[in-house]
DNA sequence: TGAAACATTGAACCATGGTTCAATCTTGTT
DNA sequence: AACAAGATTGAACCATGGTTCAATGTTTCA
């Protein structure tokens, strides 16, 4: 057994980096609790918070809203092993993970292109992004011709 | 010379595919102007007005924020060819997009690995995900050794 | 002429993920 | 004992990109 190592918010935050300001948030948002109050009523917590707190912060940086978050957590606080349900979670943002790629690439691309054309319009005194970008979302490259 | 064919807010945000409290919020916003007004004092609009809300879509699209495109229409109403400032704004973007694929894409993986490890347990009675994210943010697959 | 559909305005509201504030209390160090 | 550093609270505020509302005015069609 561990000794009960307990911190209060401040060295709390500061091991998972991020404001003390964040995680009373997070608690007002029910992902995190101290584990008990100081006798000046302190928030006291344990290595678990530490755990849970950078469980948060692992989830956000994958794309998790804090909404799928809380959930995740509380699959975890239930005795019964819910690997469905984090499953189902896990799926769904796998799905908008690979539609978000797919999206940025095409956007990569289009901006390669326009970047292209706005460097080859430099010395001809136009600017073809800006007119070009207005008509076709996909194809964005094409030469309007019409010019004032 | 193409007549002047105007339109009120309803066509306009149809032809565009937006919400008429869209197109007002984006007028405050500074984005679009109405070209004039009816006598009952109707928004008017012409096939300008109707590619520069293609254009903030589009831009919108690629990631750009309002600022951004205000930015942006803001040089094309300029005389000048502004290439130059309209070229650093899609460095800037084209170096975000380059970083958040990234980003996802090892998202995309460990999530990947995250499913397995879930589907793996699924029969053991445990759930691997929710402690293996706990502790190491990149290698998120490691068995942690300690269970209740 | 009258109803239906469409437009006007400013202001308030929404969700997300936080930050900042002021006034007060606790803790640790000297 | 006294001072600084750190913690407490609720409430207000921020940015982003909009949506909704209520009360009123305008057009259009039959």
């Amino acid at each position: 057994m561990t000794l009960a190592k307990r911190f209060t918010i401040g060295p709390l935050a500061k091991q998972a980096g991020v404001p003390t300001s964040t995680v009373r948030y997070y608690e007002r948002r029910g992902l995190l609790r101290p584990d008990g109050r100081s006798e000046g009523n302190y928030r006291l917590y344990g290595e678990e918070a530490l755990d849970r707190l950078r469980f948060v912060r692992s989830a956000q940086a994958a794309g998790f809203t804090l909404s799928n978050i809380s959930a995740l957590l509380r699959f975890r606080d239930g005795d019964a092993a819910p690997c469905r349900e984090v499953q189902d979670l896990i799926t769904v943002r796998l799905a908008q993970v690979v539609e978000q790629i797919d999206h940025l690439e095409l956007v990569e691309r289009m901006l390669g292109k326009w970047r292209t054309v706005c460097r080859e319009a430099e010395r001809s005194g136009r600017c073809g992004v800006l007119e070009g970008l207005a008509a076709k979302k996909e194809k964005s490259c094409r030469k309007s011709g019409k010019r004032p």
